[in-house]
DNA sequence: TGTCATTCAATGACGTGTCATATAAGTTGT
DNA sequence: ACAACTTATATGACACGTCATTGAATGACA
C-alpha cells in the first residue's frame, strides 16, 4: 500500500497529463483564434500535408493517430465543409476515400504549422 | 521548411499525444466496465484519497489536476450523486467546499487504485 | 455465381468537457 | 455600514468525441 514504485508511476502519469493538457490547451486556442481550425483539424491537415505517396488515405492516416475513426470521419467532414480538404473516391475500392489538401488547405496549413511548432518548442518540456 | 528539429518537436509531441491517448482510454474501460467510474472520477477520488490536511479542498484540488474548475464541479457532482464523496461547506469560509471520501468512496477507491496502478505499469513506456 | 463474412466510412444517440455566466460569500476602502 | 471588487462553486448552451450501428463494397469459397 502507498509502494514507492506506485507513487513513481503516478507522478508519471501525471505529468503527462499535465504537459498534454496544458500544450494541447494552447494549440486549440491558438489555431482557434489565428485560423478559425481546432487542433484535431490541424492535426489531419498535418498528416495529409506530409503524406507523400498517393495511396487510398483516409484508413492509413487512421493508422498514423490515436484518433477514432468515428472521430477521424467527422473532422475529415468538418475540414471538407470548410473547403480545406477534399475527399474522392477510390477507382480501386470504391468503399475507401482519397484525402487531398485544396489550395486554401495548403495555404493554412502552411501558416498554422509555424505557429503550432512554435508552441510545441514553447510548450514541450515546460512542465 | 521541413527543418529537423521541428520533426522531432512533431514526434516528440505525438508520442506524448499516443501514449495519452492509449493509456487513458486503457484506463477509462477499465475502470468503468469494472467499477462503473470514468477515469476523471477516479482521479478526482485519488486525489482526495492522498489529501491529508483537512483544508477546504475543492480549490486546492483544482490546483493539482490540470482539470478546468466546471469540469470538477460537474465530476465532485456525479461523485456525490454516485454516493461516493461528501461535500460540506466550509465553517470559516461559506463560498468554500470540503471534500471528504465516504466509507463506500474509500472502498471502491481502494479497488480501482490496484487496478489504475496495474495498467499504468502496462501502459506507460509501451509506445 | 450466390451466400456469408469482412472492411471502409458515415451517422445518431449520448456523455462529458469548455466557455461564459450566475450566485453567493468574502474583502476593501470610505 | 455601503458600495465595488474579488473569489469559490454551480450551471446552461454548445461542441466534440465515443460507442454502436448502418450502408455500401469487397473477398472468400463452395
Amino acid at each position: 500500500m502507498a509502494k514507492p514504485q506506485d507513487r513513481q508511476l503516478v507522478e508519471q502519469w501525471r505529468s503527462i497529463q499535465t504537459t498534454y493538457f496544458h500544450t494541447a490547451g494552447a494549440l486549440e486556442r491558438a489555431l482557434e483564434s489565428k485560423f478559425s481550425i481546432g487542433l484535431t483539424e490541424f492535426e489531419i491537415l498535418d498528416l495529409v500535408a506530409e503524406s507523400t505517396d498517393a495511396a487510398c488515405r483516409m484508413k492509413q492516416l487512421g493508422e498514423r493517430t490515436p484518433m477514432t475513426q468515428s472521430a477521424m470521419s467527422k473532422v475529415v467532414d468538418r475540414l471538407d465543409k470548410a473547403g480545406l480538404i477534399s475527399r474522392q473516391s477510390c477507382a480501386d475500392d470504391r468503399r475507401s476515400l482519397f484525402l487531398e489538401l485544396t489550395d486554401a488547405g495548403r495555404a493554412l496549413h502552411r501558416q498554422a504549422a509555424i505557429e503550432h511548432r512554435a508552441l510545441l518548442r514553447e510548450n514541450l518540456g515546460k512542465y
